[in-house]
DNA sequence: TTAAAACTATATAGTCGCTATAAGGTCAAT
DNA sequence: ATTGACCTTATAGCGACTATATAGTTTTAA
């Protein structure tokens, strides 16, 4: 299977999967003759593994340990179970940044509610008076 | 007033003001002989403003439109009040986006709560089935 | 058969918003 | 005279790709 097989089974650019194996995420295939990827079902496997984590959104890091942890099989699982509970801290932390982001811009939006000119916009003066204390 | 102090009083890098400066963000200061930035009151106000964008999570692209709409000001402010609008669905859909991570992430979680064998991982597992469906 | 289309390869640069480093010039105080 | 704090430019790195350029190979079709 070449390289543009393996990309559309998974759904992932070429480009990306050379990416992958340049970070040492994807283990470099065999080559034909003329020098073309040369992969097996093992890559396909291990590709969407990776595409599948990174839905998850975690990182080319996270990847790699997770991977570490999958090649040594009989050791305790526990740090594969942190790993995902501070990823989830990760995006708990986002969400409420996130939230209090966007409550200051309702909150902002919310002082120019009819048509003004630029220099009367209450979004501007807003953003320009700087009273963003309220979290 | 030189670049040290125009950073301190604002409360961002020296390295950050020449970057914005690069960008067209900030208008290039008058200098002295030896070459020295000189900045003046509307530098410190105008970089402040850019900063409470930044908190705000506006692109420097969205930062640069607002710029665009104060050099105007007797436009009307429609398109700023769109502008936000537009920001705030941005940062809606993110939260949507990660709440939805996150129930998937912990659902996951739930699938290894005693301690195992890695090869015996419930988290590694579900990410291996790919059960990502449920959203 | 040959020419075009589709695929593969590498190398390199761009995205975003900084941040860090290197290598040097300037200035005030000790 | 030298230290230290400040300033200058240029360049590279972050993360996770994505895009471009250039070139070689294979497949398809006229
Ligand atoms: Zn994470
Ligand atoms: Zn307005
Ligand atoms: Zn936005
Ligand atoms: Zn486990």
């Amino acid at each position: 299977m070449r390289i543009g097989q393996l990309a559309q089974s998974v759904g992932v650019d070429t480009q990306t999967i050379r990416f992958y194996e340049r970070q040492g995420l994807l283990p470099p295939p065999g080559r034909q003759e003329n020098g073309y990827r040369v992969y097996t079902e093992k890559h396909v496997e291990r590709l969407a593994f990776i595409r599948r984590c990174r839905i998850l959104d975690l990182s080319l890091a996270e990847i790699h340990e997770l991977k570490r942890y999958q090649d040594d099989p009989h050791q305790s699982c526990t740090a594969v179970n942190a790993l995902l509970d501070d990823h989830i801290s990760h995006v708990r932390s986002q969400i409420t940044a996130l939230q209090a982001l966007e409550k200051q811009l309702v909150s902002l939006r919310a002082r120019c509610n009819d048509d003004r000119e630029v220099k009367a916009c209450g979004v501007l003066a807003g953003i320009s008076e700087g009273n963003m204390h309220q979290q």
